[in-house]
DNA sequence: CGCTTTTGACCCGCGC
DNA sequence: GCGCGGGTCAAAAGCG
């Protein structure tokens, strides 16, 4: 039963001279009309002052999220800073050393990152002596693999040491679990060539290749973590030895215009997990060309982050729980 | 038709 | 030497 139909004030106007039953009926549904109304019009201001607020809050929230972005831009680049000095020592400890480069990996050492699809069947047992990316120097750990870094100088002689040594980053990016495509958007064409189920992780390891160049050395893995399986961890070793694929491909075969998982990634403006000086060539190349590159950056990282959000289940809850509450509280009383 | 993805098999390093 | 586990190969299937 609706709450303006027992209020007192209708039952009264209903008895008051009403010579004939018709006429009750329509005084009576005018009565209701109106009343209708005025509840009507004290939801929508209501709603509207809601909305209003809704729309403070947002505002206000939006300066948050800007601010933590500047802060987060600016703490990242004191870790890119920090990183390059720790490679930078590295290099010169690993150098008196004798020179870690040319010891041989203990895993077995393909050759494939030099030779052409082709070949690398007969040719991977062979070790290799130098790959490309072996002449740059080999602590190329980028910030995103600053944790890698830090177990590389904990556990001397581990498979992380190993990984450093041959120009590994690590990218941790949010996906949503449901997503089984493993796809890391990146800027890369990647042909995945693997799938594995490792010991440590129930969920399954990709490998992937780089697909724009052939004789590119770089790989990827993109696990999901174990702790949280809304993040994604691409692990990419090597180099790429070409430049970064364009956005869209006009008119190029046709595997570039399909919309294959791997072949979408190429299509997103998502930055690529370039080493760091690489990184900064890519920027001073990003800014020559397209003037200052924080604010894309910034931007991409917005976006990004708003996706994230709103692809929260967790998120949205709270978001809904909040925004209910506040709406019971601010609903007029009715009795 | 050309490319990618899938997936079982295989290779190889490592620990015991 | 053997088994385990990570990484890779390659044939088959899928896709546009």
């Amino acid at each position: 039963m609706d709450p303006w139909i027992a209020q007192p004030s209708l039952s009264l106007d209903l008895k008051v001279g009403l010579p004939t039953p018709a006429k009750v009926v329509l005084v009576e549904e005018t009565n209701n009309f109106l009343a209708v109304s005025r509840t009507k019009d004290r939801e929508v201001e209501a709603l509207e002052a809601e909305l209003r607020r809704v729309g403070d809050e947002n505002k206000r929230l939006s300066e948050m999220l800007r601010a933590l972005l500047a802060n987060y831009t600016e703490l990242q680049g004191q870790v890119n800073d920090m990183v390059v000095v720790a490679a930078a020592a590295n290099r010169q400890s690993s150098t008196s050393e004798g020179g870690s480069a040319a010891s041989p990996s203990r895993k077995r050492i393909r050759s494939d990152s030099l030779d052409t699809a082709p070949h690398h069947q007969q040719n991977t047992r062979k070790p290799s002596p130098s790959p490309p990316f072996a002449a740059h120097d080999q602590m190329e750990c980028t910030s995103a693999a600053a944790t890698a870094a830090a177990a590389f100088h904990h556990e001397p002689g581990s498979r992380v040491r190993e990984e450093c040594k041959s120009k590994v980053s690590r990218r941790y990016v949010h996906a949503d679990p449901s997503d089984l495509s493993l796809a890391v958007k990146d800027g890369y064409q990647w042909r995945k060539y693997g799938q594995k189920v490792t010991k440590d992780n129930p969920c399954p390891r990709a490998y992937f290749r780089c697909s724009f160049a052939p004789s590119c050395p770089v790989k990827k893995k993109v696990q999901r973590s174990a702790d949280d399986r809304t993040i994604l961890v691409a692990t990419y070793e090597g180099d790429h030895n070409h430049a970064q694929p364009p956005r869209h491909n006009g008119g190029g075969s046709k595997a570039a215009t399909r919309s294959t998982p791997a072949a979408t990634e190429a299509a997103r403006p998502a930055p690529p997990p370039l080493p760091l000086q690489h990184q900064h060539q890519h920027q001073q190349k990003q800014e020559a060309a397209t003037g200052p590159s924080s604010e894309v950056a910034r931007k991409n990282l917005a976006e990004h982050m708003a996706v994230t959000l709103t692809r929260d289940p967790g998120f949205k809850a709270a978001l809904v729980s909040a925004l209910s509450g506040r709406i019971l509280d601010l609903s007029p009383p009715r009795d």
